[in-house]
RNA sequence: GGCGGCGUAGCCAAGUGGUAAGGCAGCGGUCUGCAAAACCGCAAUACCCGGGUUCGAAUCCCGGCGCCGCCUCCA
């Protein structure tokens, strides 16, 4: 398996001892609700999350929250709250988010205000070994006391510095220095500390939370890409600063930004779209399939068409699993199939390669970097290849065999990627239901334009047929006649 | 100003040295009462432009042009 690591640039083998995985991913600050940006990483990380435990490893993932901090205390002042409520109510709510996306929940979800006794033990151990010093009750890491910093973000001090929009600072004995602690105004959250009441430094909670649970050294830590600076360098210097161990993370890994009209998808922006308006009118699996068409390290441009065009292949996918199974001699997908769980991919025939190499090829894409896309291709490919054996006038005999097979494949596929694991007919009556709603429509009165027009063709009346198809058309129902019976569906 | 990234058909997007996956849309064919769906075929004479290396480059190198990001809180 290749990763694309950070701190080198490159693609590189990913080698580790033995069969666990210590992966940390940087969480939200909760102050407000997540955009499609946050989606992203989640996805993402998620995403790599099951591949890795499909592939048979034992990951531990922890994901932080932050849940103090000056946005935080920010947003309580403004809606005239307890700091504590707006973050349990922003945690709340990333779980409302995350949950239709189908982000599984790690193994270890710390917050930071439950980890401010190994935050100050952490800060202590950079005092004790001259990385930090005290100025007027806050404490500050000093970067010249770490020769490599910059190294993940790939810049000198000098060049830093020559850029020059640091804040001066009080108390700082360089513009570059970053806080580890921050002594509290009056009405601020505080906690006591050998330095006097306050609160952490945002980057501290990362290393002292990821220490604790993972240790010194981690396999993996993610995160946006937007973290690379400061966020992601200042741990780098406060854990190897006070551990001394090296290194402090084994691959960097990073997600590309959400775009819109081309510019960064952003808080400060304001052009963002939040998790659950898009949810309001969008299929949250279209969305996950949307974000995971594109590798996870380029810039994806949120558009309506792309989820749109998500969607029409979603529907493309179930459409013709909920005809093959219909047509089959086993109906449903979790009706014990006639053919065994442990079927043989060799026990079809060859022109059906894109079936027996699905897992392969899968397999192959996502040891490459996690390359989504390409993994996403391998099953259309499959797909085509399976409604081409399966839908011909005589079918290939092995036809049946061939779409368990690629239900099968599915079911590990989508156990990775969390998209093509929806049960056909579930789907498709979503689709219709929600398009009802929308529409004002009632899928009673449908069904019975349906039957209505399935007498008129039975009487050879194609006039009247065409007729209620076309009325039904307007409302944007297509309908398909199948050998068996027909179907409507929805144009997207 | 420094550092990093990107530019592939109408749109989205893989491919990073061996002759262009896949999705959406389009066109032609098969099927159909006609459609739709599905399948088959067509569609970039070829990967921003100009040089270079190589038997061979979208893929490597040099030079442009355009876009984006980081350098300040941000997934």
């Amino acid at each position: 398996m290749k990763v694309f690591n950070t701190l080198s640039g490159r693609k590189e083998e990913f080698n580790i001892t033995g069969n666990r995985i210590r992966m940390y991913v940087c969480g939200v600050t909760v102050y407000d609700y997540c955009h499609i940006g946050h989606a992203r990483s989640q996805v993402v990380f998620d995403t790599i999350y099951r591949y890795l435990k499909w592939k048979g490893y034992e990951v531990t993932y922890v994901r932080n929250f932050t849940d103090v901090d000056d946005k935080i205390i920010n947003r309580a002042r403004e809606e005239n709250l307890p700091w504590q409520d707006i973050a349990e109510k922003y945690i709340e709510a990333f779980y409302q988010d995350m949950e239709p996306l189908g982000i599984e929940r790690p193994d270890i979800e710390p917050r930071a205000t439950e980890h401010i006794p190994q935050m100050i033990q952490m800060i202590q151990a950079l005092l004790d070994r001259g990385h930090a010093y005290i100025s007027e009750g806050n404490v500050y890491f000093n970067v010249k006391s770490f020769p490599e910093y910059g190294k993940l973000s790939k810049r000198t001090l000098d060049e830093m510095i020559a850029g020059a929009r640091v804040e001066p600072g009080e108390g700082k004995q360089n513009p570059l220095d970053f806080a580890l602690w921050k002594a509290s105004k009056p009405d601020e959250p505080s906690w006591d500390s050998p330095w006097g009441p306050g609160r952490p430094g945002w980057h501290i909670e990362c290393s002292a939370m990821s220490t604790h649970y993972l240790g010194p050294s981690l396999d993996i830590h993610g995160g946006g890409l937007d973290l690379i600076f400061p966020h992601h360098e200042n741990e780098i210097a406060q854990s190897e600063g006070a551990t001394g161990v090296k290194p402090f993370v084994r691959y960097w890994i990073h997600n590309g930004f959400v775009r819109v009209n081309q510019e960064k998808m952003s808080k400060s922006l304001g052009n963002f779209f939040t998790i659950r308006e898009i949810l309001e009118t969008h299929d949250p699996e279209a969305l996950r399939l949307f974000l995971l068409g594109r590798h996870y390290r380029s810039p994806v441009d949120f558009t309506e068409k792309g989820l749109r065009d998500a969607l029409a292949a979603l529907e493309r996918m179930y459409f013709s699993l909920y005809i093959l199974l219909n047509r089959s001699s086993f109906k449903t997908i979790d009706k014990a199939p006639r053919f065994s769980s442990t079927m043989n991919a060799d026990e079809l025939p060859d022109e059906f390669s894109h079936l027996k190499n699905l897992i392969t090829r899968f397999k192959a894409a996502m040891d490459d970097d996690f390359n989504t896309p390409q993994a996403i291709g391998a099953v259309f490919d499959a797909l085509n290849q399976l409604n081409n054996f399966a839908l011909k006038r005589t079918p290939h005999p092995a036809w049946e065999k061939a779409l368990f097979l690629f239900i099968s494949s599915l079911k590990h596929i989508s156990a990775v990627l969390g998209v093509f694991g929806s049960d056909p007919v579930i789907f498709i009556e979503k689709l219709r239901d929600r398009h009802c709603q929308t529409h004002g429509l009632k899928r009673e009165e449908i069904e019975k334009l349906v039957n209505q027009r399935a007498d008129a063709r039975k009487r050879k009346d194609y006039q009247q047929a065409d007729a209620i198809r076309a009325e039904l058309l307007k409302k944007n129902i297509i309908l398909e006649d199948y050998p068996d019976g027909t179907q409507w569906r929805v144009r997207i």
